[in-house]
DNA sequence: CTGAAAGCGCTTACAG
DNA sequence: CTGAAAGCGCTTACAG
């Protein structure tokens, strides 16, 4: 099957200099040519692209960022890229980015977390300007950071910082949801906790003291867990042994894990336990029962994140962070309780 | 919040002739403490790196990838990322791309499905090597395209041409999720095509045709469809009116939008109806009921093609594709008919 | 051990 | 309209 002996040159490629001693004019006539500058000599304009064609000519991408400036490449760096909600939040930047005419280049600093600032240093040399989410490093490591690698843009990074932001509101996400579960009779409700550190967490207490304060005959009570369908899972047990009538997963993954070991105990949702998520992944509506979850469009958060960053590369000034509110989306994974 | 006046230097950044001048050394020299060569005299190095750490310099990436003929990026190219299953094979390339050193750049032919060759060739052109998944293009055009844009790797691409491939052979699986159907007593089974054109599509169909075949008793009847939940949803009425005691999707997230539908139209799964997949994607076990498919390891998909394409660089000459063989999962979402 | 010089493949003022 | 030349920021033989 297909046998290519010996050493493979990658496809060398023909230069702008074979171009243009083949079409006995100068390298700077075949880059205007190549560039659509009106001011070449149709005949020659023809004969230049006739070469072109022969010889397969391409310019050399990177010959041209370091002459140009400009990669027109922008990085993405997300803490997992198996996550989907990391996933949904790449594809809308590869598309809006895509449009703009740049490309993506992802990295994923799940089996590095220390190394973020190293990881995003790397990338952003490669790259005009990095969108960066939910990064785990402190607030001061990401102060120092910043200058270093401008332009860059956050998602879901609380503090005011030198840098466009997009944050999803989580804290007022949580603190609807229980208002949900508690207009519904629940008194005891357990979170699950996602990963020490992030973002999203810090914003998670700050909306459960909020409800704690609002709702003082209401029991809160929280366990450590994370981020995956697994963790989920294998909370389980110590949440349903908290008593609670409800659980509210630090995401859809968490709770779609919640779901399968209430299913693996015989445990019936929502009859005996209610369970609900974040995020609204494409799968939150599929599950058995369906979902019940709060609501936010990542796809779009990528795409806004993309055009703050690139508001930022012409030099607009952005008016504070754009704040997206996660919006419910009762399903069936809820019931009243008597 | 955060006002800078002005314009925005992208953080240009020290050059190596910064760093060298106020070393008092050449480039050559500074260069050589950057790279680590021991030939440089430590009281000298020691004071290169100093100023290194002064001026915050890092050396420019593009100058690198010209200078050293190579970018250390490898492009991967889906037809949509919003696919879990190319999402799945991104992320285990980019796990074992980024082992070796080598960042990942994305791109979605999705809104230019006739512009594939296009867009891999630009891809190309910035990276060192590219990984294109399910391209949909002719057999013609994949010749004609391939000697201009190696080292690539092909994922699911049947015909043997001069570039490593690993393809998951669609047709043995569907044959076998076939036969397993069959056992079970099925005689009328309606199959959910995929994009017309696509490798898998092709593959499948050749296996329908050895099970028709195989099965001169049972009834094999095909439906068009697609690849997304949405499709799968869309088309159940369609197939509901086949009178078929089962649904073969084209990948899950057609038979998942199948159960979607059921469930609206209050066919049960799988009493009335028996639904299965193919892919195995993460959700496919958390579905109601849990999904009958065929599983395939994409993330190792993605890891053997990106081993796949480093071997080829490398020179090493490849002894035919790397097939892999879907193997059933026996869920909840298929019953033996009476 | 170190530096001057050439080279990677482009683009773009600057002259003509 | 076209070309010679300088420049983008590195690396690496080649001398010394």
């Amino acid at each position: 099957m297909t046998r290519r002996p010996g050493r493979m040159r990658p496809s060398s490629g023909a230069t702008i200099t074979d171009v243009a001693q083949a079409a006995g004019v100068s390298r700077a006539t075949v880059s205007r040519v190549m560039n659509g500058r009106p001011t070449v000599d149709a005949a020659i304009a023809e004969r230049v692209r006739r070469v072109v064609d022969e010889l397969g000519y391409k310019p050399s991408r990177v010959a041209q960022s370091l002459s140009l400036g400009r990669t027109s490449t922008v990085g993405v760096i997300v803490p997992d890229l198996g996550n989907p909600s990391f996933q949904q939040i790449l594809h809308g930047v590869n598309r809006s980015a895509a449009a703009a005419g740049y490309r993506v280049l992802v990295a994923d600093s799940a089996e590095t977390p220390d190394d973020e600032p190293a990881l995003i240093e790397d990338v952003r040399r490669r790259t005009d300007a990095v969108i960066v989410c939910s990064p785990r490093m402190n607030a001061d490591t990401l102060a120092a950071l910043l200058p270093r690698v401008q332009p860059i843009a956050l998602v879901n990074r609380d503090e005011p910082v030198d840098a466009p932001r997009v944050v999803v509101d989580s804290g007022a996400g949580v603190a609807e949801m229980c208002r949900h579960l508690i207009g519904l009779g629940h008194r005891r409700i357990v979170h699950l906790d996602g990963p020490v550190g992030s973002n999203a967490q810090a914003a998670r207490l700050r909306g459960l003291t909020a409800i704690g304060e609002e709702h003082p005959e209401v029991e809160l009570v929280r366990l450590p867990c994370g981020s995956t369908i697994d963790e989920g899972h294998a909370v389980f047990d110590q949440a349903r042994a908290t008593g609670s009538t409800a659980i509210i997963g630090f995401n859809d993954l968490v709770a779609l894990g919640v779901l399968e070991a209430a299913r693996d105990r015989g445990v019936r949702v929502p009859r005996d336990l209610s369970v609900v998520g974040f995020d609204d992944i494409p799968f939150a509506r599929l599950s058995s029962p369906a979902l019940t979850t709060m609501s936010v469009d990542l796809e779009e958060v990528g795409e806004t994140a993309w055009r703050a960053l690139e508001a930022r590369m012409k030099g607009e000034e952005e008016d504070g962070p754009r704040v997206f509110a996660p919006v419910l989306v009762p399903r069936a994974s809820v019931d009243p309780v008597a």
